[in-house]
DNA sequence: GTTTCAATTCGTTAATTTACGAACAAAAGT
DNA sequence: ACTTTTGTTCGTAAATTAACGAATTGAAAC
Protein backbone atom coordinates (compact mmCIF):
# COMPACT_ATOMS: atom_id res chain seq x y z
CA UNK A 1 0.00 0.00 0.00
CA UNK A 2 2.13 2.97 -0.92
CA UNK A 3 1.69 6.36 0.16
CA UNK A 4 -1.29 8.14 -2.08
CA UNK A 5 -0.21 11.66 -0.08
CA UNK A 6 1.87 13.36 -2.67
CA UNK A 7 5.04 15.65 -0.72
CA UNK A 8 3.20 18.85 -2.39
CA UNK A 9 0.54 18.20 -0.66
CA UNK A 10 2.59 17.35 3.06
CA UNK A 11 4.11 20.92 2.53
CA UNK A 12 0.80 22.36 1.93
CA UNK A 13 -0.07 20.77 5.00
CA UNK A 14 2.78 21.78 6.84
CA UNK A 15 2.71 25.73 5.82
CA UNK A 16 -1.18 25.69 6.88
CA UNK A 17 -0.38 23.92 10.05
CA UNK A 18 2.33 27.35 10.49
CA UNK A 19 -0.38 29.63 9.66
CA UNK A 20 -3.32 28.20 11.88
CA UNK A 21 -3.49 30.34 14.18
CA UNK A 22 -4.42 34.10 15.44
CA UNK A 23 -1.39 35.63 16.20
CA UNK A 24 1.26 33.56 13.64
CA UNK A 25 -1.55 35.25 11.17
CA UNK A 26 -1.29 38.63 12.69
CA UNK A 27 2.88 37.87 12.07
CA UNK A 28 2.65 36.75 8.94
CA UNK A 29 0.53 39.41 7.51
CA UNK A 30 2.34 42.30 9.28
CA UNK A 31 5.74 41.32 7.30
CA UNK A 32 3.75 40.89 4.20
CA UNK A 33 3.30 44.28 4.30
CA UNK A 34 6.45 45.78 5.82
CA UNK A 35 9.38 44.08 5.39
CA UNK A 36 10.33 43.34 8.76
CA UNK A 37 9.62 43.81 11.90
CA UNK A 38 11.33 43.55 15.65
CA UNK A 39 9.76 40.94 18.12
CA UNK A 40 9.93 43.95 20.43
CA UNK A 41 6.95 45.50 18.65
CA UNK A 42 4.97 42.47 18.98
CA UNK A 43 5.27 42.04 22.07
CA UNK A 44 3.54 45.72 22.77
CA UNK A 45 1.33 45.19 20.46
CA UNK A 46 0.06 41.40 21.01
CA UNK A 47 -1.91 40.23 24.14
CA UNK A 48 0.68 37.63 25.22
CA UNK A 49 3.43 36.94 27.17
CA UNK A 50 7.10 37.29 25.17
CA UNK A 51 7.72 33.58 26.10
CA UNK A 52 4.82 32.47 24.49
CA UNK A 53 5.34 35.30 21.17
CA UNK A 54 8.61 33.33 20.81
CA UNK A 55 7.18 30.06 20.59
CA UNK A 56 5.03 31.30 17.80
CA UNK A 57 7.53 32.94 16.01
CA UNK A 58 9.85 29.59 16.06
CA UNK A 59 6.98 27.87 14.70
CA UNK A 60 7.05 30.02 11.61
CA UNK A 61 10.95 29.74 11.53
CA UNK A 62 10.74 26.14 11.95
CA UNK A 63 8.30 25.95 9.16
CA UNK A 64 10.84 28.70 6.94
CA UNK A 65 8.27 31.10 6.54
CA UNK A 66 10.29 33.64 8.50
CA UNK A 67 14.10 34.36 9.12
CA UNK A 68 15.50 36.27 12.06
CA UNK A 69 18.32 38.74 11.76
CA UNK A 70 20.13 39.62 15.08
CA UNK A 71 20.58 43.68 15.25
CA UNK A 72 22.08 43.78 19.19
CA UNK A 73 20.35 43.95 21.23
CA UNK A 74 17.25 43.24 18.95
CA UNK A 75 16.68 41.21 16.33
CA UNK A 76 14.41 41.47 13.09
CA UNK A 77 12.36 39.68 11.16
CA UNK A 78 11.22 39.17 7.78
CA UNK A 79 9.55 36.64 5.28
CA UNK A 80 11.84 34.24 3.94
CA UNK A 81 11.21 35.02 0.88
CA UNK A 82 11.34 31.62 -1.09
CA UNK A 83 9.66 29.74 1.43
CA UNK A 84 6.98 32.50 1.22
CA UNK A 85 6.85 31.91 -2.28
CA UNK A 86 6.99 29.02 -2.93
CA UNK A 87 3.53 28.17 -0.47
CA UNK A 88 2.00 31.11 -2.39
CA UNK A 89 2.35 29.12 -5.16
CA UNK A 90 1.23 26.09 -3.54
CA UNK A 91 -1.80 27.67 -2.03
CA UNK A 92 -2.63 29.19 -5.25
CA UNK A 93 -2.49 25.93 -7.61
CA UNK A 94 -4.43 24.24 -4.20
CA UNK A 95 -6.88 26.99 -4.61
CA UNK A 96 -7.32 27.57 -8.47
CA UNK A 97 -6.58 31.27 -8.14
CA UNK B 1 -6.19 46.34 26.16
CA UNK B 2 -8.65 45.86 22.97
CA UNK B 3 -8.23 42.84 20.59
CA UNK B 4 -5.68 43.28 18.26
CA UNK B 5 -6.53 40.47 16.09
CA UNK B 6 -9.34 40.63 13.70
CA UNK B 7 -11.91 38.75 12.99
CA UNK B 8 -10.80 38.17 9.45
CA UNK B 9 -7.74 36.94 11.13
CA UNK B 10 -9.14 34.18 13.25
CA UNK B 11 -11.14 32.93 10.06
CA UNK B 12 -8.44 32.39 8.31
CA UNK B 13 -6.39 30.59 11.01
CA UNK B 14 -9.25 28.79 11.57
CA UNK B 15 -9.41 27.38 7.74
CA UNK B 16 -5.53 27.06 7.72
CA UNK B 17 -6.19 24.54 10.67
CA UNK B 18 -8.44 22.56 8.83
CA UNK B 19 -6.21 22.13 5.83
CA UNK B 20 -3.07 21.85 8.45
CA UNK B 21 -3.81 17.83 7.58
CA UNK B 22 -2.13 16.11 4.19
CA UNK B 23 -5.45 13.77 4.91
CA UNK B 24 -7.14 17.16 4.82
CA UNK B 25 -5.69 18.34 2.11
CA UNK B 26 -5.96 15.28 -0.50
CA UNK B 27 -9.87 15.15 0.86
CA UNK B 28 -10.50 18.80 -0.58
CA UNK B 29 -8.02 18.71 -3.26
CA UNK B 30 -10.13 15.58 -4.87
CA UNK B 31 -13.32 17.58 -4.24
CA UNK B 32 -12.16 20.66 -6.29
CA UNK B 33 -11.44 18.53 -8.85
CA UNK B 34 -14.35 16.69 -9.23
CA UNK B 35 -17.45 18.06 -7.31
CA UNK B 36 -18.18 15.04 -5.05
CA UNK B 37 -16.96 11.33 -3.61
CA UNK B 38 -18.17 9.32 -0.82
CA UNK B 39 -16.20 8.43 1.84
CA UNK B 40 -16.43 4.72 1.00
CA UNK B 41 -14.27 5.55 -1.93
CA UNK B 42 -11.77 7.13 0.58
CA UNK B 43 -11.66 4.45 2.96
CA UNK B 44 -10.22 2.49 -0.40
CA UNK B 45 -7.49 4.83 -1.46
CA UNK B 46 -6.25 6.40 2.11
CA UNK B 47 -4.03 4.01 4.26
CA UNK B 48 -6.11 4.98 7.66
CA UNK B 49 -8.81 3.80 9.51
CA UNK B 50 -12.30 4.62 9.11
CA UNK B 51 -12.98 6.09 12.21
CA UNK B 52 -9.98 8.10 11.66
CA UNK B 53 -11.20 9.44 8.51
CA UNK B 54 -14.75 9.84 9.87
CA UNK B 55 -12.59 12.39 12.34
CA UNK B 56 -10.91 14.49 9.20
CA UNK B 57 -13.89 14.47 7.64
CA UNK B 58 -15.70 16.07 10.98
CA UNK B 59 -13.35 18.25 10.77
CA UNK B 60 -13.69 19.73 7.82
CA UNK B 61 -17.17 19.27 8.26
CA UNK B 62 -16.83 21.86 11.46
CA UNK B 63 -14.51 23.86 9.50
CA UNK B 64 -17.14 24.63 7.65
CA UNK B 65 -15.57 23.59 3.71
CA UNK B 66 -17.54 20.60 3.26
CA UNK B 67 -21.10 18.93 3.60
CA UNK B 68 -22.36 15.64 3.47
CA UNK B 69 -25.51 14.61 2.04
CA UNK B 70 -27.21 11.36 2.68
CA UNK B 71 -28.10 8.72 -0.32
CA UNK B 72 -28.39 5.98 1.63
CA UNK B 73 -26.84 3.63 1.97
CA UNK B 74 -23.99 6.15 1.39
CA UNK B 75 -22.98 9.19 2.03
CA UNK B 76 -22.08 12.37 -0.47
CA UNK B 77 -19.72 14.58 0.46
CA UNK B 78 -19.05 18.13 -1.86
CA UNK B 79 -17.41 21.22 -0.98
CA UNK B 80 -19.84 23.78 0.95
CA UNK B 81 -19.19 26.43 -1.61
CA UNK B 82 -20.37 29.51 0.24
CA UNK B 83 -17.52 29.02 2.75
CA UNK B 84 -14.97 27.58 -0.12
CA UNK B 85 -15.04 30.81 -2.01
CA UNK B 86 -14.55 32.60 1.32
CA UNK B 87 -11.74 30.92 2.32
CA UNK B 88 -10.39 31.34 -1.38
CA UNK B 89 -10.97 34.96 -0.34
CA UNK B 90 -9.56 35.10 2.77
CA UNK B 91 -5.99 33.81 1.30
CA UNK B 92 -5.83 35.61 -1.90
CA UNK B 93 -6.18 38.61 -0.10
CA UNK B 94 -3.54 37.31 3.19
CA UNK B 95 -1.40 35.94 -0.01
CA UNK B 96 -1.37 38.92 -2.36
CA UNK B 97 -3.02 36.95 -5.22
C1' DG C 1 -37.94 -9.14 12.45
C1' DT C 2 -33.24 -9.87 11.34
C1' DT C 3 -29.27 -9.17 8.53
C1' DT C 4 -26.35 -6.19 6.05
C1' DC C 5 -24.10 -2.10 4.73
C1' DA C 6 -21.98 2.42 5.50
C1' DA C 7 -20.53 5.49 8.47
C1' DT C 8 -20.24 7.64 13.00
C1' DT C 9 -19.44 7.64 17.90
C1' DC C 10 -17.08 5.82 22.00
C1' DG C 11 -13.18 4.83 24.77
C1' DT C 12 -8.52 4.98 24.97
C1' DT C 13 -3.74 6.29 24.25
C1' DA C 14 0.21 9.02 22.78
C1' DA C 15 1.78 13.11 21.02
C1' DT C 16 1.45 17.94 20.14
C1' DT C 17 -0.03 22.67 21.01
C1' DT C 18 -0.69 26.74 23.61
C1' DA C 19 0.04 29.28 27.38
C1' DC C 20 2.48 31.27 31.46
C1' DG C 21 6.23 32.88 34.61
C1' DA C 22 10.82 32.03 36.12
C1' DA C 23 15.34 31.26 34.98
C1' DC C 24 18.96 31.92 31.71
C1' DA C 25 22.04 33.86 27.90
C1' DA C 26 24.38 37.28 25.13
C1' DA C 27 25.89 41.50 24.16
C1' DA C 28 26.26 46.56 25.04
C1' DG C 29 26.42 50.38 27.93
C1' DT C 30 27.91 52.23 32.44
C1' DA D 1 32.74 44.02 36.86
C1' DC D 2 27.87 44.97 36.87
C1' DT D 3 23.51 46.36 35.08
C1' DT D 4 20.29 46.68 31.43
C1' DT D 5 18.08 45.21 27.41
C1' DT D 6 16.21 41.72 24.49
C1' DG D 7 14.95 37.13 23.55
C1' DT D 8 15.13 32.29 24.26
C1' DT D 9 14.78 28.14 27.00
C1' DC D 10 12.91 25.53 30.90
C1' DG D 11 9.37 23.56 33.60
C1' DT D 12 4.75 22.98 33.96
C1' DA D 13 -0.23 22.56 33.10
C1' DA D 14 -4.40 22.29 30.35
C1' DA D 15 -6.37 21.52 26.08
C1' DT D 16 -6.44 19.65 21.56
C1' DT D 17 -5.16 16.38 17.89
C1' DA D 18 -4.56 12.05 15.73
C1' DA D 19 -4.84 7.42 15.73
C1' DC D 20 -6.94 2.75 16.51
C1' DG D 21 -10.48 -1.00 17.22
C1' DA D 22 -14.85 -1.96 19.25
C1' DA D 23 -19.44 -0.77 19.74
C1' DT D 24 -23.37 1.66 17.87
C1' DT D 25 -26.70 3.72 14.71
C1' DG D 26 -29.94 4.00 10.77
C1' DA D 27 -31.88 2.73 6.93
C1' DA D 28 -32.60 -0.40 3.33
C1' DA D 29 -32.86 -5.33 1.74
C1' DC D 30 -34.18 -9.84 2.62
Amino acid sequence: MKDVITNDQKKLARYSKAMSHPIRIYILELLSNQSCCYSGDLTEILPIAKSTLSQHLKELKNAGLIQGEIETPKIKYCLSRDNWDEAKKYFKLFLNL
